[in-house]
DNA sequence: CCTACCGATCGGTAGG
DNA sequence: CCTACCGATCGGTAGG
């Protein structure tokens, strides 16, 4: 009979991108050891690199599993269907709801995607700009007529607002997830649905 | 007599930072080599080292200098009166009108404090909060009577629009700087003030 | 101003 | 012969 996968094979593999997500996220991809990642999570650096081939990929697999998440989680929201504003809300709450292990995971995202050799980063940057794409077409569903050119700044400027929430919401705070979420997207929609053509 | 610094002393520490700047910004600052940087403003390792002892004190430098001219901008606005709205328009025209110069040193500050010892984090993460604490400041005098914990959220979802920007946008586009100044500015005034007590 | 070189470190690998 | 690991260590490189 011939040997297979051990049973707790996803177990671990998830153990070591938990305790990679922690140590990116906190000292940056570069400065974040392979040693210490294996300490984290009780596991050697050789079994680390039997689970991943490089450092590399580990960014990589962490990076990619959190991006197809973020996607999936967005198109579900379309196909959803109801009106555009709608659809916004659940795009903006898909952002700001998110678990401490997928915020950390989000922040790696964008912090350290540029450590990676560019033939690594391009699949991820393709799905960055489907996210972002899928959402300018909503804002150009939601208020038509404006000059083409400017729905891309309108998206990125609240896919700024909403990625840099991870730099300084506490969510121990007075103000919790959903009244930010709330918050956040009635200000964008009101500032963005008085601009007339 | 004794002997005087260099005359062209201050040239070439520009010098240096500038190229720093760019390498840092590009590549992020563990990965950038003092060797690199030596090479890209034509001096030598050891150049680099009598003007910044370590690697840190040069990533240092140039986050503190560019803090007190955004800290310094930021009170001249102030201190020039007017209404709140105009001086916020004032605040917002800071943040997007950077030279490139600027620009690059805005997404280090943003980037790579983190690398730094928590020792000489301390005084940089004092003026952000300053800085944070003006705006606070000028969203409360806008629209007072709101809760009172939700300044520093609508503070913070405001910076991280323009904070962002600096990621995606490039000025050789359709959209110019001050159209974008101008257009971020209108949808965070008018989603801000439809905020009702 | 340059280069030789150090102490320390780290990603990745070999043998079993 | 395969896969799932471990203890030990090497080659190359970085800041200083």
């Amino acid at each position: 009979m011939p040997r297979v996968r051990a049973e707790d094979y996803d177990d671990k593999m998830r153990a070591i991108l938990d305790a990679a997500a922690g140590l990116f996220a906190t000292t940056g991809y570069p400065s974040a050891k392979m040693l210490d990642i294996a300490k984290a999570c009780g596991a050697t650096k050789s079994m680390l690199y039997h689970y991943f081939p490089t450092k590399d990929d580990l960014l990589f697999a962490m990076i990619d599993e959190h991006m197809n998440g973020v996607l999936a989680a967005v198109e579900q929201v379309c196909a959803e269907g109801g009106p555009a504003k709608q659809r916004l809300l659940g795009f903006v709450q898909v952002y700001t709801q998110k678990s401490a292990q997928s915020r950390r995971r989000h922040v790696i995202a964008m912090n350290d995607l540029k450590f990676l050799p560019r033939k690594m980063q391009l699949p991820l940057l393709e799905r960055e700009v489907k996210v972002t794409n899928i959402l300018a077409d909503m804002l150009r569903e939601m208020n038509p007529g404006l000059p083409d050119e400017v729905y891309k700044p309108y998206t990125m400027l609240l896919i700024g607002m909403l990625n840099w929430i991870d730099t300084w919401y506490r969510p121990t705070g007075k103000v919790k997830a959903p009244e930010l979420c709330e918050r956040a997207y009635r200000l964008f929609v009101r500032g963005f649905m008085a601009e007339k053509t």
